[in-house]
DNA sequence: AAATTATGTTACAATTGTATTACAATCGTT
DNA sequence: AACGATTGTAATACAATTGTAACATAATTT
């Protein structure tokens, strides 16, 4: 999962035709038709990107934009408008949009932006240190206690999957499909990984007989 | 060439008096009459100098400027307005512009002022530097522990993103939409480039198997 | 304790991804 | 239009990863 968008547009049409598009990209996305269900959800939780349609049943999406560039600045703002609206778009600029998609647009073009955003975004070094471990998302870099690690893709994946979930039970089925995508069907390929992450020096993954493995701190 | 200025003005007698007299000067220009237009330019290029009227049709300079200098703060800005006028002057200097003139100015002192602000943006570092390597973003010269490579747009493209973003593990999708502007499809373009590059003699091009690659320092 | 089931580990083969060369298409000049 | 430079493609060779099979070992159940 590359990211989080918060999707603000009225038309279900649009929003829709926008969730399938980045559900296919591996973005994960929220859609909101009015501004007050908008606000309301960046209460539990923020996302890394917003697209916001201006003209809305309830407000401004100007407003809206204003709004999270002050609480969430580092929430990307994409702004999303009527064709021939230039007006907007300088305002919205000006107010700290990130970018601007005029419509109609092609969703193409539009995922490429927000994929673009995601990566500006995800600049920030963004590491996660659970224990004696250390993992860099940017550089997929692996440190236990200080030494580096080298890990190949899976490797990682799996770590980080372990790690973001340190302390949790995590069943075979939801490994597999989480790291590897598997629906179903029967694999030794998980006990292979856990193996050599083991031989590597992981030593806090615990194996929890019969259900899978749990990564503790 | 003594560097590159965009003019945003929309009344096209003046516009074209200020071309003529830079072009005299050796200094490239692109003139621009609405807001849209000057905006749209700026995606693909960036001037060393903007100059910008207030007033136009579709917008005001100051949302402009302001614009301009949160995206590209090296570039210098010049602001152009009616005579009197001393509110926008202190608003727009409160914005961040560089210089002021009042309409109607002297062709020659505008010109003066517009070669004054090229060569303090000189002055700016336009270099950027990592490890062994160094180039100078104006004159896409290249130089690897101070021997000058030669490289060509593509190759000096794609080294200037790697340099930006040293240490950070580059997807292929990334390089490509980025550098190329593919949005998909699969190509082999990129591995070209890096082997190019590394023939030329940049070692630090880590491969990252599965994913991208890395510009380590 | 034997039988059964689940996991650990190793080695290897299949798969997938990359390097590099040579060449073709394209672009920008003249 | 023709030239040279640049940039993309195809083809080949090569390298790394990763899943599978096989067998060993451990845990659970009977």
């Amino acid at each position: 999962m590359k990211g989080t968008v918060f999707v603000l547009e009225d038309d279900v049409a649009i929003s829709g035709l926008i969730k399938v598009s980045l559900d296919m990209n591996d973005i994960s996305s929220k859609t909101f038709s009015t501004v007050k269900d908008f606000l309301y959800a960046l209460v539990s939780e923020t996302p890394d990107v917003a697209l916001l349609d201006i003209m809305l049943p309830d407000g401004s999406g100007l407003d809206v934009l204003k709004y999270v560039k002050e609480k969430h600045p580092n929430v990307c703002c994409i702004m999303l408008s009527a064709l021939g609206k230039e007006e907007d778009k300088v305002h919205g600029l000006s107010l700290g949009a990130d970018d601007y998609v005029s419509k109609p647009f092609s969703v193409l073009e539009l995922t490429a932006r927000i994929n673009a955003a995601l990566r500006r975004n995800r600049a920030l070094n963004k590491k996660l240190s659970v224990g004696d471990l250390e993992i860099n998302l940017d550089t997929m870099e692996v440190f236990l206690s200080g030494n580096r690690l080298e890990l190949n893709r899976k490797e990682f994946e799996l770590l980080k999957y372990f790690m973001k979930n340190a302390g949790r039970v995590l069943s075979r089925e939801e490994l597999l499909t989480e790291i590897w995508g598997y629906e179903q069907g029967e694999t030794r390929t998980l006990d292979n990984h856990v193996s050599r992450l083991r031989k590597l020096g992981v030593h806090n993954l615990e194996t929890v007989f019969g259900i899978g493995y749990k990564f503790t701190v």
